[in-house]
RNA sequence: GGCGGGUUGGCGGAGAGGUUACGCACCGGAUUGCAAAUCCGUGAAGACCGGUUCGAUUCCGGUACCCGCCUCCA
């Protein structure tokens, strides 16, 4: 069996991944407040994670994995959102969850095996917030409950500080009713304009953190796995999330394997809506990027590596698939290739598994005498196990019939020949080129092949 | 201020203490009416300064620059 090795940020260094129960390995990853469209940011851990749910249902089997994401419906940007527009709140969470899986569909990415929404889990935080009270981890105060950062000694571990460092350059504002300045709200009040619960506290809402630890212990267990998430959540939402849970479950340890994929930049800065220098993955799919494409180019990065969106990057993207889908026409996927598995053991080597995808495609072109059945195959099976060239990914051009053309354009060229002429030839080839046409003439005849920026639209004023 | 990460050829981007990463682009050749595509082939790197070593882009230390977190954030 292959061994899957991942960085784990708690130790800072790759180590072999063995799973709690190799019959249900289990997964959890940070998913998004539903206010708005997601953005390009948003879509990088949804796509790297995705490739480890392949990878691990892979070497454990399918119905061996369970990937939890949650959807945070619950939240004071929604509730602002619902103040701003006069529009419920469950019918703008409603809305964004179905923007949400349309775009990461678009993507290629499995939908995970659970999708908890915050909302239907607030019974479960309650709970957990009185286990922490209970327990001395915990407090109540100002109609508040706040987690006691000085009763958990750990606190840190995750994100490398200690508390003593964190005050000294902290920046937040500190409620004076806090023990100490990191002491973080597990539960509040709301007015009677905010949603809110009945709850031991009063009438109120949970804090942001716990909603994470609450539901990967109804789903997942109070240990498991990998938790993964951006890099951002590192500090403070994952650190607090083990803080609550550990004390909650003293002795489970949460989660063993913990996963932080780095930013998405633009111009060397972080894409995120408070600098507002972010577009969303809808907004590239209307330009006309398939969704292919967008993952391709945010898998050509290593997860734990800043990465950008580029033009350039994208048109290289999408001339490699139009390259590959053609490659593959017609073949059936048999099993993925040994080492390019391999290679996304190795803490996801994606541009290492690329390069064996690179190799097996030479081989198959390298023999043009067989048809090479069982490699293609192999090839088909190797990326759709990063979930490349998978069947009904949207955003390709359906590509007419470019025959009628193709006819004429050889029919135009034998003329050609005759006359020595060949300015109309030229002239319809500059333009087939101009609608993204790949033309190819040999002795053999003239082919059209639709390539990177085809343009149906260009094309139909040639008809 | 505290903590963490990065700097590879024209561009993107990996692994490995010594042997071609890979892709794109470029250049040369085959091919073509000209091209395109394809095939073959040649170049091109490791921010800077020290150290360890027979040997470092790879390990260690320092410098410079960049980025992230410490505030909602993937």
């Amino acid at each position: 069996m292959v061994t899957i090795r991942l960085h784990n940020s708690i130790s800072r260094t790759k180590e072999d991944f063995v799973p709690l129960d190799p019959a249900n390995v289990r997964m959890y990853v940070c998913g998004p407040t539903v206010y708005d469209r997601a953005h390009l940011g948003n879509a990088r851990p949804v796509v790297v994670f995705d490739v480890l749910f392949r990878l691990l249902r892979h070497v454990y089997g399918e119905s061996h994995v369970t990937y939890a994401r949650n959807f945070t419906d619950v939240d004071d940007k929604i509730n602002a959102r619902a103040a701003e527009t006069g529009r419920d709140i469950r019918s703008i969470t409603d809305e964004t969850i179905g923007w949400y899986h349309a775009d990461m569909d678009a993507l290629g990415a499995l939908r995970p095996t659970q999708e908890p929404r915050a909302t239907e889990f607030i019974n479960a935080m309650i709970a957990m917030i009185s286990a922490l009270i209970d327990k001395g981890h915990a407090y109540e105060v100002a109609g508040h409950v706040l987690f006691d950062v000085r009763s958990y000694p750990a606190y840190g571990r995750l994100s490398g500080r200690s508390v003593d460092d964190m005050i000294a350059g902290a920046r937040v504002e500190v409620a004076p009713y806090k023990r100490d300045p990191m002491d973080f709200v597990l539960w509040k009040p709301s007015d009677p304009s905010l949603p809110g619960w009945e709850s031991p506290w009063g009438r109120g809402r949970p804090g942001w953190h716990i909603e994470c630890s609450a539901m990967a212990y109804e789903l997942l267990g109070a240990a498991f796995d990998i938790h993964g998430g951006g890099l951002d959540l590192q500090f403070p939402h994952h650190e607090n999330e083990i803080a609550q849970s550990c004390c909650a479950f003293p002795d489970a340890g949460f989660a063993r394997y913990w996963l932080h994929n780095e930013m998405v930049q633009v111009e060397g800065k972080k894409m995120s809506k408070s600098l507002g220098n972010f577009f969303t993955v809808r907004d590239l799919l209307e330009q006309g990027w398939p969704g292919e494409v967008i993952r391709f180019v945010l898998l050509s990065t290593h997860y734990r590596k800043p990465t950008d969106w580029t033009e350039e990057r994208a048109r290289e993207a999408e001339a490699m698939l139009r390259q590959w889908r053609a490659l593959v026409e017609g073949a059936e996927p048999t099993g993925p290739d040994a080492e390019l598995a391999e290679a996304l053991a190795d803490d996801l080597n994606v541009a290492g598994a690329m390069a064996r995808l690179h190799a097996l495609a030479k081989a198959i072109t390298a023999n043009p005498q067989k048809d090479c059945f069982y490699e293609k195959g192999v090839f088909l099976a190797s990326a759709r196990l990063m979930g490349l060239l998978e069947p009904g990914m949207g955003g390709w051009t359906a590509a007419p019939d470019l025959a009628p053309l193709a006819t004429r354009l050889s029919e135009l060229r034998a003329t050609a020949m005759a006359t020595k002429d060949f300015a109309p030839v030229d002239a319809l080839k500059a333009a087939l080129v101009a609608a993204g046409v790949e033309v190819r003439m040999s002795k053999a005849g003239v082919e059209l092949v639709p390539a990177q920026g085809f343009d149906a639209g260009k094309l139909e004023a040639l008809k």
